[in-house]
DNA sequence: ACTTAAACGAGACGGTACGTCTTGTCTTGCC
DNA sequence: GGCAAGACAAGACGTACCGTCTCGTTTAAGT
């Protein structure tokens, strides 16, 4: 995942590869993404500069690979369905708000984040790989939740996933008060509220 | 804003501080934030190197200050209450999407953001300074509504007002989709609809 | 000439061979011998590198084998022996003047001298194959001069002709002053001078 | 000696200059002039790369440089006339013949004729830095042998000087054979009969 | 003609050094 | 005596080549 570059890429060597994300990894825990440096890279993975730049285009691209390497087989896959959409949306952001509070991804999360709002590509690659799957996970359970009745038929469900994550991310991000389970619990609720198919609208 | 290191404040050249704020401002937009470089800053204000490093901490915080100065008098007070809650929300909410999306704001606030997530002494400032106006206009609106009855009791509007823009944070920041006008009137339906009062969720 | 490796040379590829040689005749007169590169000499001559590295121990070599082969028939077989030595000597002083001067010839030899400087074995070969010609012949001039009582009985030919030679290359090598043929005609009426029987020593 | 670029000369760390000198002299007798690199002088010196690129155009200068403070105060001044030229002479070219050789001066000197070849800059200052002097002593030893009727009237000094050394530098450069004492005095014994008065060459 | 082992082109690899750039500190000399 | 100017040590940048090492693919001997 990342490589857009020219080389024949059946002749690369897998050794080299792995050792590269092993040491990306390692190295953005111990210096954070700022200090880490493609020469650090290069001598802790026993690998040439140019072996890194030939099939990344940047720092960013390296951390990047590391990183969903790294969380590699954990694909959200699918959200459980009790039938109750409340529960079922405070046990993701929960388990959302773990993860974002987990050192192991913290970092790395963060740098990525940052890295993507001077680079549009990354942050395109960012999205697609790590973020998109549990977007849509949420989505998919939003649609069950759409048929069942218990979400209003006329709501844009991707807008819908967006009022419901988009207050963690806010809180992570901008560190305006501690991302807790509380709030994930509050968010869940609120957006709940939110989308239930209105009773009456008792606005005009 | 932003000084918290030693050096006696009051010999303070005022011209050269107000130099840099400019220097930097010009170029931030020149180059972008990730190419600009101290010494840059420096040679186009006509200044010692040293002067920008005795009064600022990073390259981070002379670019707050910048921005701070820049967007200096237009702190957003407070929101019109015209009665129609959602009808103001659609209002801030456009506002903010159209400032998000102006090149004059949005490099440089991508930029600190960015460098938010590695310095959180940064961040805090960001935040406080740039933020956190904003935020506590919309909790003022909510307040009133929540007293005009248009908002239930029990709800804690610092999560309220999360829930209102971290929808729009979340589509800026991570680019999952295009961030429009639309998008914000969206939003803040659903807002409205989750704080509303009602009758309590028919779940239990 | 030149290779004392290991590989067959009877399976050796002829059309890579000349290739690798006018590359590199041709290169080292485009970007000089100091920028010249195997990658370059490889790529322009369509081969691949480890085919320069199987057959030659250097960059030195390489240019060695091409300039001989460029300067190839021209073996400079004898001096003609008109009878009157001084102008004989006069003639292939002008001549070696003039080779000096040729930018054809002058940029690969001031390489392979260099060159010299730090690789005996390149040294070597060098003279043997490219100054040794030359110098054989001038000795057999003076050998024939000696025969005929123009040269005293007593004198070293192999130190004469370094007399001879030896202030053109000094001159040459160290750009002390232009190398011109009015310099050629002093150093041969003078080192004539020096060899010619001595009628008396003055010194005593 | 060296620098002839831009920066304010007056502001240059005498101490890193001389470190810098003296890295390169150890180095340069370490390694070898090809191996020396200016990271490695840099480092041995405890200095900033840039310093040393900052105030000289190529590793040849640096070189030269060192090389220069090295022999630095052993001007050859005059050579000694004890009225015997030929004896001086010997003296003179035994004394060089012994500087070639020695390892100390063997190796930069190599070095910086093989740099000159390709590097016409080089080659001028270390000519006059270098070379000149010992050239200049011969010249002004051989004016005064002209003087005392020694040396033929007409005789063109400068080229005499060459006619002289040239043969040493000739078998030191290209190594044709053993640069020895007994060849040095050979050479000696020849110029000085081509630099004789006596009977113009009987030859017309 | 068939086999087989080499030499071949291509180019990825681990490295070294390049010359440049930027950082944050230190120094000099002018005003 | 405060400040601009800028030299300094440090070290990462991204590039260029080095010489070695696979890879398939010719190619030429020796069957």
């Amino acid at each position: 995942m990342g490589e857009v570059k020219t080389p024949e890429p059946s002749r690369r060597s897998e050794r080299s590869h792995q050792a590269i994300l092993t040491a990306a990894v390692e190295l953005v825990g111990e210096v954070g993404y700022a200090r880490l440096t493609i020469e650090a890279i290069a001598a802790r993975a026993g690998v040439g500069k140019q072996t890194i730049y030939r099939w990344w285009p940047s720092k960013g691209a390296v951390v990047l690979d590391a990183f969903v390497s790294l969380s590699g087989g954990n694909e959200p896959a699918a959200l459980p369905d009790t039938g109750d959409l409340e529960a079922d949306l405070k046990m993701v952001l929960r388990a959302t708000v773990e993860e974002l509070t987990d050192p192991r991804f913290e970092l790395p999360s963060r740098a990525l984040t940052a890295e993507s709002q001077s680079d549009p590509a990354l942050s395109q690659q960012f999205v697609e790989a790590v973020l998109r799957p549990h977007l849509t996970a949420i989505q998919e359970r939003l649609r069950a939740a759409q048929r069942a009745g218990q979400v209003a038929k006329g709501v844009d469900l991707s807008v819908a996933v967006e009022l419901i994550v988009g207050p963690l991310f806010h809180r992570w991000l901008l560190r305006t008060a501690p991302l807790t389970k509380a709030y994930a619990d509050t968010v869940a609720e609120l957006a709940v509220a939110a989308l239930r198919p209105a009773s009456r609208k008792p606005r005009g």
